[in-house]
DNA sequence: TTAAATGTTTAAAT
DNA sequence: CATTTAAACATTTA
């Protein structure tokens, strides 16, 4: 379910209480989840968060790191006394009892308790020395963060294929970070199409469309990620971000196209809900 | 009952 | 070869 900005809130949130703390404990409840040399990390203390892409990493002592991936249903919550942290896919478990039946891993801190859940299981926890983890075939195979890469090399990468340009733009190997929410409210800010064919959107416009990736990314970690629409709990105990709130053309078809008023359009592309005005986006 | 869900991979079809 | 589509992973909710 994340994407970006969602697991840059999560990194931003866990580094403030999980840095410096020892991994006292692991108790693994799924082994597919979680792969690689759990018991290795015990004892160990947390060093650092970072995140890369899509991807959450947590660095050891003893050049040990795990890294996370949340694909649709992921999440972390960490719960010290008073104190609960959640981010991920926003589900009951956010301010439930821990662990719940969605419950992967759990790591025991010298202070708090951290969760990995995962209700449809296809997120992976991967854990082994960093240099390993550093190259992890799926991190080497990332394209460029929205924020780092250069405005003539996005044209250069994107320019090069004929595929519908929201396609390309959510391609990790070409651009990594940017999933459907934020390829769809990205494309709206630039009024793109997203079926047009990414080597056909001038150059000048596939600038544009960069400033507006990194726009909508900002905003979305400025309110902390989005919580997705069945989350209405999550509000009340101030968990969760509020991108949501902020949606372009996201889950609202049929609502008004907030610069014109034409009804959003629903299409699919490559499988995938892809919202558009087609007045504004022609 | 059917559709869809913030992700990625793989095989098969075009 | 480039690209598209479908299916797969497994579960919940509208």
């Amino acid at each position: 379910m994340p994407e970006l900005p969602e697991i840059e809130t999560v990194k931003l949130q866990l580094q403030k209480v999980l840095t410096g703390l020892t991994l006292q404990k692991i108790e693994v409840r799924n082994y597919p989840t979680v792969q690689g040399n759990a018991k290795s990390l015990e004892g160990q203390q947390v060093i650092g968060i970072r995140r890369r892409a899509k991807v959450l990493i947590i660095d050891f002592t003893s050049h040990l790191s795990m890294a996370f991936h949340f694909k649709m249903t992921g999440q972390l919550i960490y719960v010290n006394g008073d104190v609960r942290i959640a981010g991920g896919h926003p589900t009951e478990d956010f301010v439930g009892q821990l662990p719940s039946v969605h419950t992967r891993a759990i790591f025991e801190f010298s202070q708090g308790m951290l969760y990995f859940n995962d209700q449809r299981l296809f997120g992976w926890v991967k854990i082994g020395k960093t240099e390993d983890i550093n190259e992890l075939k799926f991190l080497q195979n990332l394209g460029p963060e929205p924020f780092d890469v250069s405005p003539a090399d996005f044209v250069v990468r994107v320019s090069k294929s004929r595929r519908p340009i929201k396609v390309v733009i959510m391609d990790q190997e070409v651009l990594s970070g940017v999933g459907n929410i934020y390829a769809n409210d990205a494309l709206w800010e630039a009024e793109i199409n997203p079926k047009t064919p990414a080597a056909q959107v001038p150059a000048a416009k596939l600038e544009v469309l960069l400033e507006k990736i990194k726009l909508v990314l900002t905003e979305g970690i400025k309110y902390g990620g989005a919580t997705a629409a069945d989350a209405k709990y999550i509000d009340l105990h101030g968990l969760g971000g509020h991108y949501q709130d902020h949606f372009r053309t996201y889950d609202r078809t049929g609502k008004p196209c907030l610069r014109c008023k034409t009804p959003i359009t629903r299409i699919e592309l490559a499988g995938r809900g892809t919202y558009f005005c087609s007045q504004c986006q022609p």
